[in-house]
DNA sequence: AATGAATGAGTATTCATTCAT
DNA sequence: GATGAATGAATACTCATTCAT
């Protein structure tokens, strides 16, 4: 979040983005008004409508650019491992990372992507298709070294994985008195998810 | 709600109740007026407020009212069974059938949920804590007979399960032309997550 | 209010009228709602449409039936007294006597009594006038007999009158706890107006 | 309400006010919509609720400020007469003078005050009560004086000379036609009620 | 670019009234 | 006559969006 390029001083794009992310967190899409975001933001109202076209667009651009920056960093990360099973080590262990970082955003994520995804009209989340779609990789890529059973679909486990990760950053943003530590629930996760899919020795 | 015994085909209650489902199924909980459910169900807006005492308690009522039958239903099958990892096979079976018996309902669940769960204000969803808890008491008896590796935690294993099967609900029940089959969807479902905990021999 | 004719055990409209009255003057007109009334009244909400045709009806009603008992009542009693001036005293001692009596109903004409003159569609009501002539007839009287000036109009006599005994009545039945007796607002008013009026010897 | 100045003459807030006294007197608190006084305002609907929370509190807004002016004025014209018979006279000359001045807002007070005084949540009209209070500080300087008796107790008269004003008022304003001259009405008033209290020489 | 006052479309909910039983 | 479930018209209020300054 914060190795973004902007570097004005007076960058009202991230600060109102901040300030959604907050707002959607704490009382949810729907229950947010843009008054509230810009009173977050210190801004007036009107000035949000000159960084964002409106209120839905708001919510797919903190998409949009939250993935990309997920995204990258996650290939970058990756892009040193060869075993794939080690990657998608990685791959979750990052994934619980970033919601240590920034949970309010991945708040938002969990809890209003689907929504948006749905109803949002016109909005196909591409870059969420393309985090779910490292996953296929690295699966595709297990099966052709023979690590992962051939007949599971990457398409069904990319989704598994993601709604196990998904489910269990639920539980650890939601509650505020966590039961479980992020590093518990990324061991366990891990574990389950490596141990479900990969071909014993 | 009534306290008129409910034995008519032409039931408001469950009129209603159906009306509410395949309405906020297509629209979503927020986009969903008073009066679109009032015209699925044949009915007149004020009528529904015979039955229900607000929009959100409507949405409350249905979660209740299904995860009632859904978990009554669950453990009737499960109870027959005695070998905790067939029981987790068998409640991941349940799960894909109760998906392809009532879509609409599936998708209700699965996309509104979250949402309900944090912003429906006072609603503490029991009945969804006491599905989960089916899950969990499954994990700790496999864990009492040894099948289960002890380090693993029932409470973050009810919410891996869960989570990857609702995000295969999810793909299931939004993609109009289905390209996995729910039984392709159930098999890969239950094979990576038993694998997953359950103890090599 | 309990000289009436209606000797039927089962007298619904009475008992809906009763009920009314108790419920406009602790809520207003415009705050009542037709079940409110029904509950009152122990009879069911469609029961009060057989007796009256609507809400606005059953105002009007109740102020008619209640001026007509009062104007029979007021015009009986002073028929036995030949002075003007002990009419008016005697007038004023049977307002607050009725107030005594039926403090709802006191509530009721005097709180509601001027919306529903103007804004209670097509309605004139005829019978407040009647009793407002009552006074105007005491006043008339009293000027051919030279007890009051002539150049006082009855007219404006008969609001003035009314207007000071109204707001007592007011001041009497809104107090829960009443700082003045009953007994001490009748013996000023009659005081002042009859000095206000009559001819100083 | 608001933070600004208002010197403009296009002061919407006093603009809103003046439409919702018209408003009010021509159809009552009840029976007039927020969007009728936003027409006869020439605002949109949504631009009332930005000067005032809501509609009951258009209303007390409408008493408090219109009282405070009333009150203002009434101390000052009195201030400069030390008989408190003359200045009882005067006082309900001024009352009469306010009157034909602002004849829709003497109607909204005459009519609405009863209601809104019960009815209206939590509110205490305060400046009602303060302009009552000028009539019985004469009449209690006016006993102190040997002018009036001291057994008239002054908080029954203040009510009794406001009941009779105010119902005078009525007439007038109620009166498409007036019958009645203001001039008539203030000289047969102020005759009456001083007559009424004042010790006879 | 930034503001925030003004707009007015949009909707949950209420409640007087009806009418089948 | 009596009921009370059903109706649906009516409306206060909200809030995303605009635009004059």
């Amino acid at each position: 979040m914060k190795n973004t390029v902007n570097h004005e001083k007076n960058d009202k794009h991230e600060q109102i983005l901040r300030a959604a992310i907050k707002t959607f967190a704490r009382k949810g899409f729907y229950n947010t008004r843009i008054s509230d975001i810009a009173k977050e933001a210190n801004v007036a109202d009107g000035t949000i409508y000159l960084y964002f076209k409106n209120k839905d667009i708001l919510l797919v651009s903190l998409f949009e650019e939250s993935m990309n920056q997920i995204i990258q960093m996650v290939n970058e990360r990756l892009s040193s491992i060869t075993d794939p099973i080690e990657q998608l080590r990685a791959f979750i262990k990052i994934h619980f990372e970033l919601i240590k970082k920034d949970k309010f955003l991945a708040e938002v994520i969990s809890v209003e992507l689907r929504q948006s995804n749905k109803f949002i009209k016109e909005y196909k989340n591409i870059k969420f298709k393309e985090y779910l779609n490292i996953i296929s990789g690295i699966i595709r890529d297990a099966q052709a070294k023979g690590l992962v059973a051939k007949h599971l679909m990457p398409g069904i486990i990319k989704r598994m994985v993601f709604g196990a990760l998904d489910e269990l950053t639920l539980i650890w943003v939601l509650a505020g008195d966590s039961k479980y530590s992020i590093e518990k629930l990324c061991k366990d996760a891990a574990e389950v998810l490596i141990n479900g899919i990969a071909i014993k020795k």
